[in-house]
RNA sequence: GCCCGGGUAGCUCAGUCUGGUAGAGCGCGGGGCUGUGGACCCCGAGGUCCCGGGUUCAAAUCCCGGCCCGGGCCCCA
């Protein structure tokens, strides 16, 4: 049967299907960020929806073809775009645009796509806006778009959202003090958000009075691999007897369900310590390995990361004071916090207050080179960032391009949905005149037909009902589509130039004649 | 790949524990009522109870396997 073959075929995973009450929210926040965007001086440009593998594959890992869709073709393997910012500086470094006059500022609003299992606020298609600033290395620069992004929020009158600012090139500017060139730099990095978001884990889960089954085996999980590392640390790297000797295996992990709170509590304590200590371990005894090369840290400079680690998140000022007194011989970084503690200056005087300092915020993105910000709406629940963006300074010339400093930030739309819908906000109602048009007899049909046709020419969304329907079924359906104005066509007022023009809420209805009748409707 | 929850009418779901006639609300169609209101009343259509196997006299219900959807872990440009 051919309904059963059609009842069998769904919109693929992670796909949706933007229903009209959907659209309505899209279309709204889509609005109200083009506004804002072109307020602050941006042009809208589009880049294709797909685009060569290489271009994405370029600055990511092995994994990342994985989580893309791709497809092969006679003239190379391409991949729907997962990203914005790639096809924007590859635009770049082709040269489109005249960069003659500098800042260049875009911005876009279009789809993407990632081949991964999706989740509440993640989906194999969703739609990202965002700006690129290209040509400003300034402080200023990294601060507008900050702004931007907040007044974005604060128009859509999403007010909840919890700002976390980073600085990646501060920790790259102490690892260039070491001689660590740019990959070791992204390891290190990499690793630090790892253990910075493990960390956090842990510490939430813990800090839980109950934990469900779910939680308590992802705890439990946790401090398994750490148990785990501890052992193949102290196995391997037993000369490292100062350090070492502060990474004991701890049986208590192994029956966690028999622990109080508080003793949780106070394991996952210890252990995040020594997860500090392993980071040492692995950076300046174990070493990096880029391609055939290993790279063993100084000592003193795994001191100072950890030191960095210990003290990295917080209230803003909290943390840039600590950093400044922490730095304070190296005068490159403190030229570094400097310039962050304007941002943050900037960002204060403009009204936001909450402000979120995470020096080991590395976004999991190996093309920041500077700031590096998030935007989170936290009861979206696992997938909380609606927004998230930063300084690359290397992405343009690393794609054949001039080397042109660059920053910009992306919305995730979707999730900007989801969040509107949280907050209980419904869009504006674009104000619109609207009428039904009822024939009440046959003979009227084409009166009412052309009734129709010259009301919407006067910009007014005109309904028409069809000839044989009841009146009272017209007025019901009017009540249902909500629509205030009911033109009643009959042939005894038409004689006369005349319709009857019913009102809905005030319940009263009066004749009105056919050339007055587009001035009497609001 | 792993963990948890779900799949019953167009939609939202109850029924599953404790096996025994397939249910409700909303929606849909018809009528009360072909020139005047949202209510109400009456009637009606609509189901492989996700699929396959097993247990049983008997399965939506219990057992096993699978598929799909949602949430979470991992990951997250």
């Amino acid at each position: 049967m051919l309904k059963g073959i059609a009842l069998k075929i769904k919109a693929p995973r992670g796909t949706r299907d933007l229903l009209p009450e959907d659209m309505e929210k899209y279309r709204f926040i889509e609005g109200v960020l083009r506004e804002t965007f072109e307020t602050f001086g941006y042009k809208e440009v589009q880049t294709p929806i797909f685009e060569k593998f290489e271009l994405f594959a370029l600055r990511s890992g092995d994994e990342i073809r994985n989580t893309m869709f791709t497809f092969e073709t006679g003239e190379g393997e391409m991949a729907l775009r997962p990203e914005m910012t790639a096809p924007i500086c590859r635009m770049i470094a082709e040269g489109k645009i005249n960069l003659t006059f500098k800042p260049i500022k875009l911005y876009y609003i279009g789809r993407c796509f990632r081949y991964e299992e999706p989740q509440a606020g993640r989906y194999r298609e969703f739609w990202q806006a965002g700006v690129e600033l290209i040509g400003s290395k300034e402080a200023d620069a990294d601060a507008e778009l900050i702004v931007l992004a907040t007044e974005c929020l604060k128009r859509i009158g999403i007010m909840e959202y919890e700002l976390i600012l980073g600085d990646v090139g501060l920790l790259r500017k102490i690892l260039e003090t070491f001689n660590a060139d740019y990959e070791v730099q992204n390891k290190i990095l990499s690793d630090i958000d790892h253990t910075q978001s493990l960390i956090n884990k842990l510490t939430t889960l813990s800090s839980r009075e109950k934990l469900d089954k779910n939680e308590l085996l992802a705890l439990k999980r946790m401090v398994y691999s750490i148990e785990e590392r501890k052992r193949r640390i102290r196995a391997r790297y037993s000369k490292a007897h100062d350090i070492i000797s502060e990474i004991k295996p701890d049986t208590r992990v192994y029956r966690l369900n028999e622990l109080h709170t508080e003793e949780i509590r106070e394991l996952v304590l210890q252990e995040v310590e020594e997860l500090k200590k392993m980071l040492i371990i692995q950076w300046c005894y174990e070493g990096i390995r880029i391609q055939d090369k290993i790279y063993r840290l100084p000592l003193q400079a795994g001191k100072i990361l950890l030191r960095v680690l210990e003290q990295l998140e917080g209230d803003a000022e909290n943390v840039l004071d600590k950093a400044m007194d922490m730095f304070k011989e190296s005068e490159e970084v403190i030229k570094e916090l400097e310039r962050l503690g304007y941002i943050v200056d900037l960002l204060r005087s403009a009204g936001i207050n909450k402000v979120t300092v995470n020096l080991g915020l590395a976004r999991g993105l190996e093309y920041y080179t500077g700031v590096v910000f998030e935007i989170h709406f936290r009861r979206l629940g696992a997938q909380s960032q609606i927004c998230g963006g930063g300084r690359y300074d290397r992405l343009i010339s690393e794609f054949g391009g001039p080397n042109v400093p660059a920053a910009g930030f992306a919305f995730g739309l979707d999730r900007l949905v989801l969040a509107l819908d949280l907050q209980g906000i419904t869009p504006p109602r674009r104000k619109v005149r609207r009428v039904l048009v009822v024939p009440v007899k046959e003979e009227v049909r084409k009166e009412a037909f052309l009734l129709a046709l010259r009301l919407r020419r006067e910009g007014i969304q005109a309904e028409m009902c069809l000839a044989g329907e009841s009146l009272r079924e017209a007025l019901f359906r009017a009540n249902k589509l909500n629509i205030r104005y009911v033109i009643i066509v009959g042939p005894k007022e038409l004689s006369r130039g005349c319709i009857v023009l019913r009102d809905m809420v005030e319940r009263l209805q009066r004749e009105v004649s056919l050339d007055e009748l587009p001035k009497v409707i609001t």
